[in-house]
DNA sequence: TGTACATCAGTGAACGCGCGTTCACTGATGTAC
DNA sequence: TGTACATCAGTGAACGCGCGTTCACTGATGTAC
């Protein structure tokens, strides 16, 4: 059954975008490729016309979750409107279609090159964006971008691990009104 | 080869710290249960008679890892000298033995019953304790607690992620001066 | 534009390995007398 | 305190399943004439 080059490409396109949400909601080691393909609409069998293992994919998947990440982040042009879209109630609940950082953070690190090269570049897009939205130095709108991103990713990790909903909320209103204010950090 | 009670309960003790650590370096599936009781310096075939099943120990070796770094925390009577070690090279590197909230956060959300509620009792535990290093209302104490510890997980969580040394460092000394200056962060 | 053939995206079955789990067995410990 | 037996912690092999990977095959696409 040979395909359109055209559909082909657009295969491909699938299968990175159903695995990056696959990876995020259950982990890199939670889906098989057998279940990833299936979600895609093909058999797992063609993945390998595609990939060249399924480490690749993964590489290939967290880029494709943190340029969607970037390119949302992107659109804001305020702190405190981006710290709140972050930290809602949505974020916490979908992780699958969430931010990678929080969803496969400590994942990332024992991950192979691919991965933490997406990673790296990643961080930087975001804190460069992120220190355009503070006013001061240079050096200062860093500091605080920093700070930030730690504290939106910690905040929302925290929450998604506690299992107690009121707690979780309690964590995500107070990084949201905190990390979200124009009072500087420190 | 039937053995002491004693040793019997020490046996189980190292099989629970065994997996902890590599639980922590490697996450909850990347090691076996015949690695841990090889480490351990048992057979694989033993581990039944211990626990029920992978997801049990799991659950006892986070418990176990969270009431290390809740112990740790204790010793600790103001804020910059805990965070100062939370965000040191040194943990930096060492995943294996450092706090399980940075090293395993993601995964938690993603595992059973028994795990997300070690790590709820640990959230609170930290919570309390941080709350009281700091000064003033006990709102302003706990506004702090939750956004210093939100603010280092994710400094740790980040700075493992990047592969670059240099941004790497760069974010843990800012968050160490911000999250650790007795100046409060809002 | 039409025809003939080569290409190759996708199929589906199979392979092999790792890993969680089970089990019959061993021999030292614990206990009853 | 010593002996006989029951218990049971740990052993090591085996099972079975899931999953990453491979491969022969199919049939539609792309290309050469």
């Amino acid at each position: 059954m040979r395909v359109t080059r055209e559909k082909a490409a657009e295969n491909r396109a699938r299968i990175v975008a159903t695995a990056s949400r696959l990876f995020r909601e259950k982990g890199f080691d939670g889906v098989g490729l057998d279940a990833i393909m299936k979600e895609a609409g093909l058999t797992h069998g063609g993945f390998y016309g595609h990939f060249t293992s399924k480490e690749d994919l993964a590489a290939e998947a967290v880029a494709h979750a943190l340029e969607h990440g970037a390119e949302l982040q992107s659109r804001y042009t305020n702190v405190a409107d981006f710290v709140s879209g972050y930290l809602s109630k949505r974020h916490l609940a979908d992780r699958a279609n969430g931010c990678a950082l929080a969803a496969l953070g400590g994942d990332m690190a024992r991950r192979n090159e691919g991965v933490r090269s997406g990673a790296t570049s990643f961080v930087r897009t975001q804190l460069e964006r992120l220190a355009g939205l503070f006013r001061g130095t240079a050096a200062a709108r860093r500091r605080r971008a920093i700070t930030t991103l730690a504290g939106i990713v910690g905040a929302l990790t925290l929450a998604r691990a506690v299992e107690d909903p009121v707690l979780s909320d309690e964590i995500l209103s107070t990084a949201r009104h905190v990390f979200g204010s124009s009072r500087p950090a420190a």
